[in-house]
DNA sequence: TCTGGGGTCCTAGGACCC
DNA sequence: TCTGGGGTCCTAGGACCC
C-alpha cells in the first residue's frame, strides 16, 4: 500500500490532500473543529517528545521527511507540515479490507505486516493463459484487476511488482511507487537491478551496507561480480551466501500462508528517562501496566508462553535484554510480573531508564500439553555484581 | 533535537544429555 | 589423567523489517 497510514488519514481528511502530511508522535495533536466546520491541525514545529515518523505523504516525503525519523528532527526539515497522531484501530480496518480485496482475485497470500503482501500467482487462472504469444499479458492484465479491486474496497491505491520470486518482486513493487506496476523477468535484471543501491535489497540494512561500501561495493551489480568465496569470507557462510544468490536475484523462498507467532510483546519508551530509584513508584506502575497488557494480549489472542523477558533501554540508547524460561507455560499478568521481576533483578539499574518492555516467547496454545523439562536448571550467576540498593523493584 | 512499537531470524557460548 | 561427537535448550545481543 502506498504510504499506508497517511492514505487512510486523507480519506478522512480530504482537505490535506497535496499537503506534507506526517503520521506519528501520540495522543496529543487530534486536529480540532473550528466554529466555521474547518478544522485546525497541528503543525509539525509545535511538537515536542520522542516520537518518529511513521508514515509521510509523498509531499512531506519531497522535504526530506521519512519514516523513521525522529520528529523534532523532521520538525527542522518541514515546520509548516501537518502533524497526525496514529489510528491503528483505522490501519488495521483498511488492512483487513484491501486483503480481502486482494484475497477475491489471488488467494495464495503471505502476510508481511498491516500494509503489505506477497501473492503467489502461479495457479491463478488468467496469468498464465497468455502463455505463447503475449506472456506477461495475462499477468498485467491481473495485476490490474487486483488495483482495481483494492481501490474498490478502500479508495486506496497500491504498487505491485509481478516477477518470479518473492526477493524481486519487493524491489519490483518499489520502482514504480505510488500506484504503481512493474513487471520484471530474470533477463531485466542486468539492466534494473544491478545499477541499485544494495540497500534496495530486502535483508541488507545500514550496517550491511556500511560494510559494502568499505570494501568498495556500492552496486548490486558489484556484489554480483564479486567472487562468492571471497563474500563468504567477508560476511560469514551463510549471509555471505545469501548476498551471492540475492544479487544474482536467485530466490527460492515460498510463499507462505500461515505462521504462528514466535513472540508477543509490550513496550513504552517514556516521555523523560527515569530512575530506579528516583522514579521507583512510577517504573513500578508501568512495568506492572505492561505486564496487564501482555497478559491480555496472550489471552485474546489465546496463547500461554514459558519465556517471559524483558527489554531495557538507557539513556544513550544502550539495550539490554534478560529472559527466563519457566518450567510451565503461563499467561496471566502476575506470574508475568513475577517472573519479569526476576529478570529486572539481573539488571544494574544505575543509568536512568528511556524504555522499558515485557515480553513472551515460547509461545502455546492452552490445550498443548507442553513436554516440562524433566531436570531442574541449575541457579545461574548473577553477570554483573549489583550496587546493594538498586537491586530493589 | 537524537532515535516508536511490534516483530523475525541469526549467532554464539555454555549447560546438559546420550 | 587433559580427555569425542552430536544434539537440544537456554540466554544475550544484534541486524533487519513493517
Amino acid at each position: 500500500m502506498d504510504a499506508f497510514y497517511a492514505s487512510v488519514e486523507l480519506l478522512r481528511y480530504p482537505d490535506l490532500k497535496g499537503q506534507p502530511v506526517v503520521i506519528g508522535g501520540g495522543r496529543r495533536h487530534e486536529p480540532v473543529l473550528r466554529e466555521d466546520g474547518s478544522r485546525e491541525y497541528a503543525r509539525l514545529r509545535d511538537y515536542t517528545g520522542r516520537g518518529v515518523t511513521t508514515t509521510a505523504t509523498y509531499e512531506a516525503r519531497d522535504l526530506g521527511v521519512h519514516s523513521g525519523m525522529g520528529l523534532m528532527k523532521a520538525a527542522v526539515r518541514a515546520p509548516d507540515a501537518i502533524l497526525l497522531p496514529m489510528d491503528f484501530d483505522a490501519y488495521r480496518m483498511y488492512s483487513r479490507r484491501f486483503k480481502a480485496a486482494v484475497a477475491e482475485l489471488a488467494p495464495v497470500i503471505e502476510d508481511r505486516g498491516i500494509d503489505e503482501i506477497y501473492i503467489d500467482l502461479g495457479d491463478v487462472p488468467g496469468a498464465r493463459d497468455a502463455v505463447g504469444h503475449d506472456p506477461l499479458g495475462g499477468v498485467r492484465a491481473l495485476a490490474q484487476e487486483i488495483k482495481n479491486n483494492v481501490r474498490r474496497a478502500t479508495a486506496l491505491s497500491c504498487s505491485i511488482g509481478i516477477t518470479p520470486n518473492k526477493l524481486l518482486s519487493k524491489i519490483a513493487s518499489e520502482l514504480d511507487k505510488p500506484d504503481g506496476l512493474t513487471i520484471l523477468t530474470l533477463d531485466d535484471i542486468p539492466s534494473r537491478i544491478w545499477p541499485m543501491s544494495p540497500r534496495k535489497i530486502n535483508g541488507i540494512g545500514p550496517k550491511a551496507a556500511a560494510r559494502l561500501a568499505t570494501l568498495g561495493i556500492h552496486t548490486v551489480g558489484e556484489v554480483a561480480a564479486a567472487d562468492p568465496a571471497w563474500l563468504i569470507e567477508q560476511f560469514g557462510r551463510s549471509f555471505g551466501a545469501w548476498l551471492h544468490e540475492a544479487s544474482h536475484g536467485r530466490d527460492e523462498r515460498p510463499v507462505v500462508t500461515h505462521s504462528e507467532p514466535v513472540s508477543i510483546s509490550r513496550e513504552t519508551t517514556f516521555e523523560r528517562d527515569l530512575h530506579a530509584r528516583h522514579d521507583r513508584a512510577e517504573l513500578g506502575e508501568i512495568f506492572t501496566r505492561l505486564c496487564v497488557q501482555l497478559a491480555g494480549d496472550l489471552q485474546r489472542k489465546g496463547y500461554l508462553g514459558r519465556t517471559v523477558g524483558i527489554k531495557l533501554r538507557f539513556e544513550g540508547f544502550r539495550t539490554v535484554t534478560r529472559d527466563l524460561t519457566l518450567d510451565l507455560p503461563v499467561q496471566d499478568a502476575e506470574a508475568i510480573r513475577a517472573a519479569a521481576g526476576a529478570c529486572l533483578k539481573r539488571v544494574d539499574l544505575s543509568q536512568r531508564l528511556r524504555l522499558l518492555g515485557v515480553r513472551m516467547g515460547g509461545l502455546c496454545r492452552p490445550g498443548d500439553v507442553q513436554a516440562r523439562r524433566r531436570t531442574p536448571r541449575p541457579a545461574r550467576a548473577v553477570a554483573e555484581p549489583l550496587p546493594q540498593n538498586l537491586t530493589l523493584f
